[in-house]
DNA sequence: CGCGGGTTTGATGATGCTCAAGCCCGGTGG
DNA sequence: CCACCGGGCTTGAGCATCATCAAACCCGCG
């Protein structure tokens, strides 16, 4: 069942094969249909959500009611909001499944148990939290010093499977642009690229 | 020596009062110059800054020669690329003293040996992490969704020392915004402000 | 006094947003 | 089978915001 999970935690740290049993009796399997949310605004995040299978993004929604999407979370990453889960404080932020999908759950209390059980997880942990900063840190430079254009090409670069699976707009959302100028840099690279077939 | 740092563990953690001895141990303290860099663009982070006196900020500088800076550090607060200190890879940023500082600062073989020794060390670095998470998802939702006479204000509520501290060009830079603009943007204010005192 | 870093001010222009309309295409019901 | 609907994408026109460039200004200091 966490197959997947115990892959991604091999990448960061050092396991034994019998390490999964844990991850087992841990985890929880669920299916959530496509326009599920797994947390709203003001929730508490319940549930540390690994996905299995699927596309959820997390977003907000600001004074002016406009979305702005922080984030996509595939297959093999994980989704919701980790601060309002450790700290149990208010969500800030919507999560919700572009697709049918499939996720491991896990809540507070056996997240806890499970950082003491087992150190290797801790680590993982660590691990996660300290490239979920390096990406926003990146995030955020790339918001201070990059024109619409640049982020796009950065975009199709880091992330193209997103491309495949996201309606336009919310493509745009994610790079901080309306979804008029992200169509018109697309009409431009096409331009561009004319010919080259 | 350690008491500022103790004092700081002590917000987000239960500690022993004697735990402060390690911290003694593993910490080493200097003074560093007004203008002094601790850290360049494309070195490796040596050391974990923690601040005890003085300012720093943390900067990038774009392609353009434009600099951007993502943080300031106070006394009480960390410095440095936290991301590469410890996956020892090369920094992106620079780090500079605004003024003649105090630092404790402490290498990654020692920080390991600590972090072991004292697990209450671990716990408290897990949740600086989750903090400048936050903190730095923080800014890029604000960078998405608000303008910059907002930025500014809510700088003067969230961190009013600072303004007293810098030249307005790097809160300009800070807030991701030209000096003229925000110069503009005092103008407004002390405009509306008129006849209040 | 003059220098230099920092700030202010004005003029101009670029970038990207908003608003409004039209288009494309797959799905549905008559 | 086709008309029509609706969601998403495109296109254009006008506009707001903010960056850029250039000049002046302010003020502490040698």
């Amino acid at each position: 069942m966490t197959e997947l999970l115990f892959e991604k935690i091999k990448e960061y740290v050092r396991v034994e094969d019998g390490d999964i049993v844990l991850l087992n009796a841990y985890f929880k399997f669920e299916k959530v249909k496509k326009g599920a949310f797994l947390n709203r605004d003001g929730e508490v995040a319940q549930y540390a959500t690994f996905v299995q299978k699927g596309l959820f993004r997390t977003f907000i929604i600001d004074e002016r009611g406009t979305e702005h999407i922080l984030q996509f979370s595939m297959a093999g990453w994980w989704t919701g909001d980790l601060a309002s889960f450790i700290s149990r404080k208010p969500s800030r932020f919507y999560v919700e499944a572009l697709k049918d999908s499939e996720i491991l759950i896990i809540s507070k209390e056996s997240w806890d148990s499970l950082m003491e059980e087992a150190p290797f997880y801790l680590d993982y942990h660590r691990k996660l939290l300290e490239r979920s900063l390096i990406a926003t840190q990146d995030r955020l430079l790339e918001s201070y010093s990059v024109d619409a254009m640049k982020k796009y090409l950065k975009l199709l670069k880091t992330l193209p499977d997103i491309l495949q699976q996201v309606p336009q707009y919310m493509i745009a959302s994610y790079l901080g642009m309306s979804r008029e100028t992200l169509s018109r840099i697309r009409r431009q690279l096409a331009k561009e690229n004319k010919g080259q077939y």
